[in-house]
DNA sequence: ATAAACCTTAGAGTCTACTCCAGGGTCAAC
DNA sequence: GTTGACCCTGGAGTAGACTCTAAGGTTTAT
């Protein structure tokens, strides 16, 4: 049985994080000790690390909830529950890609007008485009 | 001169959010009604259009009070802050892009291991592969 | 003259995933 | 027997950008 700080060093995470993975519902302790220590098995253990697994690929706590179920009564699930879930998560984030790569479009296209040098910012093309409303995507799109 | 919701309709934002940019100190309506109606004029109108640009462009609204003031006054600014600025936001969506892309190819790994169907998820290879704490951007990576 | 559609303010709530705090109990070492 | 490192709970605070609410006042059309 592992004390939090334990568990949290082996995971590097916090225990503050593991309390709050507690109230939120992710992961009970399996015992505590006389004293009220919360003291986690080995169980326990491979559930975190089941739940870190599925944050670091880009799942919400609310979806890990979701996993979670799942995974601990794999008989009444079908497959296509977890991937339906993973699809739309990869769209959210193939969706949020798109977006930032525009984003970083527009930031390149005002970087590339301006010198930068130490003149005066009064012809600042970058602030030009913001005040003229130019689409900066504009050209490469 | 327009009033709040006029001003909003035609940038299509909420009139809260033009008394919330008002608060945060980014557009004041250059008058008031007798009544106490926010007035705003064709110089706020192009400010507005200024911020929503800037935010389009990734901005957060923090950097968008620089950039104003910056703006308001250009005599005594460079260009080179506003590239810095401009830098260094362009940086933030560069790393943020890449940390995603990982994400993405997680995600990619574990569904393309996954056929998805109406079987039980006893078998699930996306479930287990979050049990095995396998590192699910190796081979490709 | 009254209803609908607008406007005002101050302040609270939303979302996510923590992070920190106060105020206290417990344990191991010297 | 005390220091220091650990643990507990409940609850508040953080970031960012809104979004909404309550409780009213104003304008416009009918």
């Amino acid at each position: 049985m592992y004390r939090i700080s334990e568990l949290a060093k082996t995971h590097s995470v916090s225990a503050h994080t593991l309390r709050y993975y507690e109230k939120y519902g992710l992961l009970r302790a399996s015992a505590r000790s006389d004293s009220g220590y919360r003291l986690y098995s080995e169980e326990d253990n491979k559930q975190l690390r089941f739940i870190l697994m599925a944050r670091q690929s880009g799942f919400s706590l609310d979806d890990i909830q979701t996993l979670l179920s799942i995974e601990l009564d794999k008989g009444s699930h079908t497959c296509e529950e977890v991937t339906r879930l993973t699809r739309s998560k990869l769209d959210e984030v193939s969706q949020r890609i798109h977006e930032l790569k525009q984003v970083k479009k527009s930031l390149e296209t005002l970087l590339a007008s301006c010198g930068g040098g130490e003149e005066s910012a009064v012809h600042c093309t970058i602030l030009q485009s913001l005040e003229d409303g130019e689409k900066t995507q504009r050209g490469k799109n």
